[in-house]
DNA sequence: CTTGACAACGAACATTCGTTTGAGTATACT
DNA sequence: AGTATACTCAAACGAATGTTCGTTGTCAAG
């Protein structure tokens, strides 16, 4: 008998695969089993609907049968799912900066693979502005992935709140070192224009640890 | 004559929106003219194509017209958008890797917000090995998006293959600098570690530019 | 009152689209 | 050889689905 192993996937399913992938990407609906044909070169819708099938039955699709377009992915394999977290603004790694201090609302919202995410938790993103964290491989522009947590540990790259003489809070993205009844926030960028602040414990509070960073060219 | 404000949603409008959200969150497809009418009481199906032609001119949906669910949210507010590009795997930034050859036939791949992207273009991921590229703000492990494009200006960062003198080819993370008949591949580190590599030419094929990076700590 | 834009209806129509059928080829196993 | 499995093809069928058209009703402006 020709055996297959039950996993694998023929050139064609792949090729059909990565077709309604990447119409679905583009279209927001999936294609009909005559696109699907048109596509990898198959001229029978039957043969299209055959391999549809193998690739329902190894799992990479679910199919709705008799429902035109009745077709989508089984997100199992590939993280397709994205979440969107609120978008802060920019903050200013050389200068503290406000940051909303509000709850929810905002309206900006940026949408970042899912894998990028641990499964719970809250998180928000901000733009950095300024080139204090050069060293940490954070550049000016690049977005950060920040999940909100009250303290972090020595080391960990941080958003954090300084409460100013004058009742101002500012934010500002630093290394975080606790000195015990001080911390100190320290920039990561050898320019000696940059340097590190200390403060009394009790005058900064801790918004969140970066976990990610995204960064875009030109 | 009884002007309507272009933007207002008539209650059925709404509901009509409303149900399109709904179907498409459960179903992964957009419902049929038909299916919208029994959701929301409409027994003409051409009164469902009025409204939907409406509800495309208000600006809510984008209509593909003679196609069965031919019909996209226009959801500005949620960001939902993203696209999926293939992931290649790993390239060694200090030392040649191959990277697959073949066309379009990858399995696995990875979601990126789509705003990461330019429009057009053919697109791909690695994740990067080693350190060769720290100075440039990429370290080990970071997911670099590659836009496919065969030629690069000079000072850009680029993914390139090098074509060995054993037929054997690897691809490579660096600097590209064009001298004239030679290609200068430059890292980004100043370890002597890492040297340039100056070669023919006709000895590398540029495989496309870097346009992005995602970095996850931890 | 008449006119014209807006909204809705139902029926007929034309495609699109999934399904079914019957057949053909290749390979592996007995 | 004979048989079973996997894969492919072309053609035709019928259901699903978008489009068109004639008609009706409402409402506000002229």
């Amino acid at each position: 008998m020709a055996r297959r192993a039950s996993k694998e996937l023929r050139p064609r399913q792949k090729a059909m695969l990565e077709f309604i992938r990447k119409f679905i990407d583009e279209n927001d609906y999936p294609p009909t089993i005559r696109e699907i044909g048109a596509a990898v070169g198959i001229s029978s819708t039957s043969v299209v609907n055959y391999n549809l099938d193998q690739l329902e039955r190894k799992g990479f699709i679910i199919r709705n049968r008799e429902v035109s377009r009745g077709l989508r992915l089984a997100d199992t394999q590939f993280g397709r799912r994205v979440r969107t977290v609120p978008f802060y603004g920019e903050i200013a790694a050389g200068e503290p900066l406000p940051v909303p201090d509000d709850p929810q609302l905002v309206d900006e919202a940026v949408a970042v693979p899912a894998d990028m995410l641990p499964s719970t938790g809250d998180f928000f993103a901000l733009k950095v502005k300024g080139q204090s964290m050069i060293d940490a491989l954070v550049d000016d522009g690049d977005v950060i992935l920040v999940r909100s947590q009250p303290q972090v540990e020595t080391k960990e790259m941080a958003v954090v709140e300084i409460i100013d003489e004058s009742n101002e809070s500012g934010a500002t993205l630093k290394y975080f070192y606790n000195l015990g009844d001080k911390v100190e926030l320290r920039p990561a960028n050898p320019d000696p224009a940059y340097q590190p602040i200390i403060v009394p414990a009790e005058k900064v509070r801790v918004r969140g640890k970066v976990i990610g960073v995204i960064r875009r060219y030109q």
